[in-house]
DNA sequence: TCTACATAGGCGAACGTTCGCCTATGTAGA
DNA sequence: TCTACATAGGCGAACGTTCGCCTATGTAGA
């Protein structure tokens, strides 16, 4: 069966039928050097009859390049999915088969040698190119690239210090304009649900929190905070605690720094007999697919994916090019979606 | 920047270093010809000191394959998500890699010219297998394949002549002990939120609930199936028709296609004022990873996504190595989820 | 001492391209 | 008629492997 397919037609052959040398129709192929028109449409016109398509295993040999992209990110446990992958993998296909490029999927689990796996990937010419996501303080992974040299983008900020190309959201901006926004609903109790301290992206988008609530001139409490992996019962959980507290002293609204959280906190909140949305108002992050379909409706942060990943792979590319970028580090901005599960303050 | 990658180790560098023929090293570190255990030894420590890595590029076109395996996946248009993707791109990922093999992801959107973009793949050589998912009757890319004896397995069956590779989820038997479920519960009056006529696994699906409905003495009856788009509305609009109706009329249970449909029928019970499990009971299909945080969390069907993804691999090696598998068309059981959305009935 | 065979490793060729240089032919101007 | 240059396309080499065949050396048996 596959000897079907090892017979398939090369540029000798195409070469033979046309009459010229087999690297005459490599240059037609190629748009390269000069020859004549008329040779032009006979080699153009073999090509056509017998089908033939370049080998791309040996142009990736001869090019020095695998014309692959590789994506490195890292699986949510079953429980739970990724709101974001399916939209971003699709931009970043997108983007990279206008150019003849192809995306490589790489799902790191947890405790895999990945400093070996990513330095062999790129050591045996595997990919020409990276997009990192997931990444967090101190990643070995950035570190081991910066140090070879080998072009990426991480879609995600580490340490401020380290000089290299990303594109991250503006996550602080996101929970800025979101605790703006329950302000103006008249909210003046605010909790969050936070993640751990030792993600960068829960620190920043905690950090715009903070700007907000300083410019409203309310005090920041550390006993609003409640901290806790990405997980509905842990959201569940942290919502429990202040929704327990009597109805003068508890917060009216919560902040989540996840859809996922934020699905916890409204279990919990109609488990205790709250109305969302009027005894306590939610908010998520991310706008996963389905919140706008929970009852009631969130309101949550919506992250231009989309644009991310587009731009992920522009930048990328120009970074292979060694072209270098006028602006690698790009944070865009993500938008407030105005929905049913947080309202005015009733009574108080 | 680039140089400095360019001029990695090769066989030759080690060869010399070693003090023998580049192709006695190529011996040595893929295990083949007489070599000395001395000289074995010699050449292995080169290899460790000069951190050579062979070239894979040279490889595939030597070898006449790309160590890729193509993944084909239809995107969820934007309000949508795919609920399996993430899991089953981490079980082919997993397997591939233990072959030293890696997957090339595809989104294909709808009106693209698939077949083109599919041989175009193959005669390049980019890929030397391909796993499909979501196929539907006639698929064009499935004939293709066939015609071109293409090494391929497919997620989800087409027309039953086809005599082809690949593996499902038996969602008849998943609707038949999802209607079987209903009925022990004392439901008569089942109304099913179905897909249209084109999709094999819809008609699938139906056709198990018609089994068990028929093994239950009850009439099939048209009207009781309402057919839509796979989106949280068509499932809102399609139960809303059935919840209308007067409650001594209307279905005590509703089955969704999936969760998807479901969750439109949760929310216009809802907004009718029904209560879920109680006063009419839903069910779902596919456990999606928030499914069981809905309120109340839905029963359901679980796809067994894990070991579809591995066995579509597995299956698809032993065709790229040419032996004919015993079983090339593999039928897997789903697992009915119990949880609160479906309950007894209550008066009547 | 001669033959036969095993052991160890060298060597050419090939996978199918691309790239740079070279050569043969044609044409225009002096 | 001779020179100079443009045009068209041929040719060798290379990318870095793997594979099969060959040869040189060593060893055992007759």
């Amino acid at each position: 069966m596959s000897l079907k397919l090892k017979s398939r037609v090369n540029l000798k052959d195409v070469a033979k039928q046309a009459g010229v040398s087999y690297q005459t129709v490599s240059k037609v192929l190629k748009g390269q050097g000069n020859v004549s028109a008329d040779t032009q449409a006979r080699i153009q016109a073999v090509v056509q009859e017998l089908g033939y398509q370049p080998n791309i295993r040996a142009r990736n040999l001869r090019e020095q390049c695998s014309h692959l992209i590789g994506y490195f990110w890292q699986p949510e446990p079953p429980n739970l999915y990724n709101p974001i992958l399916e939209k971003f993998l699709q931009s970043i296909i997108a983007v990279a088969e206008r150019q003849e490029y192809h995306i490589l999927t790489f799902a790191w689990q947890q405790k895999t040698n990945l400093l070996a796996e990513c330095r062999n990937l790129i050591q045996t010419g595997r990919i020409d190119g990276l997009i990192l996501s997931s990444i967090g303080f101190d990643d070995p992974r950035v570190a081991c690239l910066m140090e070879l040299n080998f072009p990426f983008v991480s879609f995600g900020r580490v340490n401020p210090e380290w000089d290299f190309a990303y594109i991250d959201v503006d996550g602080g901006s996101g929970l800025r304009q979101m605790t703006e926004y329950l302000l103006t609903l008249g909210h003046h109790r605010l909790a969050v649900l936070a993640w751990p301290e030792n993600s960068r992206t829960g620190e920043d988008r905690l950090h715009g929190h903070y700007q907000a609530i300083q410019q409203a001139g309310i005090p920041i409490k550390a006993e609003w905070i409640k901290r806790g992996e990405n997980s509905v019962s842990a959201g569940y959980n942290g919502a429990k605690r202040f929704l327990q507290r009597p109805s003068d002293e508890r917060p009216t609204a919560l902040i989540g720094m996840s859809d996922i959280l934020a699905i916890g906190a409204m279990n919990v909140a109609r488990d205790l007999g709250l109305t969302i949305g009027r005894d306590v108002s939610i908010s998520g992050f991310d706008d996963t697919p389905l919140s706008q379909y929970l009852q009631p409706s969130l309101t949550t942060v919506r992250q231009p994916i989309w644009e991310i990943g587009q731009r992920s792979i522009e930048l990328l590319f120009q970074i292979m090019e060694g072209r270098t970028p006028t602006e690698y580090q790009i944070l865009l901005q993500p938008k407030l979606i105005i929905r049913q599960s947080a309202g005015e303050v009733v009574n108080q």
